[in-house]
DNA sequence: CTCGTTTATGTTATCGATAACACACCCTGT
DNA sequence: ACAGGGTGTGTTATCGATAACATAAACGAG
């Protein structure tokens, strides 16, 4: 925390290697032709000042500020942050620099929020799910930059897709169950309409059960996003109190899951042999715990990685129109299940 | 996507408005002296032609990004998640915006990081622990900004410090396994150096036990961090067939923690009955799990938010010299050590 | 009725890097 | 010997917003 004078330039640099600061700046950025030795003289001299590169200079010139903007619903979550490590990571390489906000479920922090990412002008624009107010589809049907939706398959989308169906994994799940004998199915998950995949979970446990011929009645609201294991627990016990013929749960994520499972070991409940529970996301507490827990893995990395890939195609003119990247998740079946 | 012919700019809105664009510049930042009338008829221009203000040209004339640059080791870790959460609340009523980065536990990699966020010339920086490179240092103490070393005491501090003392934390632990009548006490961990906070709690261990005239060579590597679940359940395998006779156990993390209970529970040893288990962190698996894991809860969210306060503090010049907000852990004994 | 003050707005220069263009020098081949 | 091309470096103008300064209009007090 010493306090120089005045943070020094490239200006200051460029005097004190004896060339001009035009030489300083593409000594920096390694491609250009300045020769070996010139090159070492700038960065030795530039070292010595304590000079550090400006990049809001740079980017208000040239007009590329090498940001990726990225939303995500919460950071607090093992599915999302593993999807912007896969981002982050394909990423980097190209010298991409993530700038996140996260909208805590919410589509009109949402908005605020991409209007405030849209003002440092990145390169591209990674949002989580396909709901948007009419607003923040307009700022980013004019942002003129790569616009990405991921985590969903949305009916119609404002430009490129990576995702999968929460609704069609949710049916394979049901499928599952079935296929097991089971037919008193329940779905534990968020009831508000504010997480809008946890949503899409609800209503395609609704329409795959009845396509089974099946009651889809059996749905426990365990509150607001993001819900937590906790929550899943509560849950659990009501609807053990009030439909204890329940055969099989399905909840809208792994975290909810496990602490379903939890409660039915206080109750001294079977898991599996009174219950069968699944979950969605394959958190790590699904491998782990014990019984492990039957899930559904929708490849958060995967999603990640395929959309920097993505953006990084668009950028070098090697992708014209939209893409849609179907990720297709897996059913990880285990003996919470069977 | 729709590509406009160019981005607009303030001269763009200020032209549809009839007014200059330094009229629209006051207009964007409402504290400013416009009359209603004409904000009212600047913001209309501006949405009508859909202009999103420029914070790039804003942040190389006014010499104010309004960026504060946070590095962490992981994003896929709650702790760090919720320090993050405080940091991001306590900015945003300012306006400040977190530029992220996250150094995979690698102090060289951080040094990358550092001076990469310094390029955008961030207002404040926040890091984590009290280990850097040389060269790390230099940067720091040279930036000019406020900088901030979390979940750490360091001995030498670079400036502000808001942290807590991870070895006293884990004395904290063995006095009460010892209380409690242990006396062949392990510590399941990172052997590696690369998770500074977890060696500094390994070393704690070590400190402690001696004080209290015990073995402290009961130490489980558990390979590089971040530790998981998966490699808490391998360590606590390998510890059990070594050994057997250990009376109580201490996790690097309630993640690891957790790992180790399940792996009792796979192979029939009773947790609380045969061994006692305790982690780090008070994540929210601790409290669910059956049984309920004793923790140490290091109030991670009010980390940030007292960072988040001291660097609002030190910007607006109420907090002129160096501080360093002491933060006490708080020991959560639940079943898993009764 | 005039002057001082407040309110609302305009003008000019500038933040620091770099795109675009220019050019001197050296090398190679015919 | 000279055209032609590559290599290494310099000059000038510019990105878009805003700090600093200037000023016109409105208003109240003496």
């Amino acid at each position: 925390m010493t306090q120089p004078r005045k943070t020094p330039t490239m200006a200051d640099v460029a005097r004190i290697a004896g060339v001009s600061p035009m030489t300083v700046s593409r000594a920096f950025k390694r491609d250009s032709s300045v020769s070996e030795a010139t090159r070492d003289a700038i960065l030795q001299a530039a070292e010595g000042i304590g000079y550090v590169f400006d990049s809001t200079a740079s980017s208000l010139r040239s007009q590329r500020t090498d940001f990726v903007a990225v939303t995500i619903p919460s950071i607090n979550n093992a599915n999302f942050a593993e999807t912007l490590r896969g981002l982050s990571e394909g990423l980097k390489a190209r010298g991409l620099q993530i700038l996140l906000g996260y909208t805590d479920y919410d589509i009109h922090e949402e908005e605020r929020l991409v209007e405030q990412l849209l003002r440092r002008r990145p390169e591209a624009i990674v949002v989580t799910g396909g709901k948007h107010t009419p607003r923040t589809r307009r700022l980013l049907d004019s942002a003129g930059i790569p616009v990405i939706e991921t985590w969903d398959l949305p009916a119609d989308p404002i430009g490129h897709v990576v995702g999968f169906s929460n609704a069609e994994a949710v049916r394979g799940m049901i499928d599952h169950f079935v296929a097991q004998g089971a037919q008193r199915i329940a779905f534990i998950g968020g009831d508000a309409d504010r997480d809008t995949r946890g949503t899409d979970r609800r209503e395609g446990f609704v329409a795959a059960m009845r396509a089974q011929g099946l009651d889809a009645s059996r749905l426990i609201d365990a509150g607001a996003p993001p819900i937590s294991m906790r929550e899943g627990a509560d849950a659990m016990g009501r609807l053990l109190d009030w439909l204890p013929d329940t055969q099989a749960v399905i909840c809208v994520s792994d975290l909810s899951a496990f602490g379903a499972l939890t409660e039915c070991q206080r109750r001294g409940v079977a898991v599996p042999g009174d219950i069968w529970i699944a979950g969605f996301g394959d958190y790590e507490i699904a491998e782990v715990s014990v019984p492990a827990l039957t899930t559904i893995n929708p490849f958060p990395r995967e999603i990640g990685a395929r959309a920097a890939a993505l953006i990084l195609d668009v950028l070098d003119g090697r992708q014209a129109g939209p893409a849609t990247v179907a990720i297709r998740p897996e059913l990880m079946i285990r003996q919470s299940s069977k």
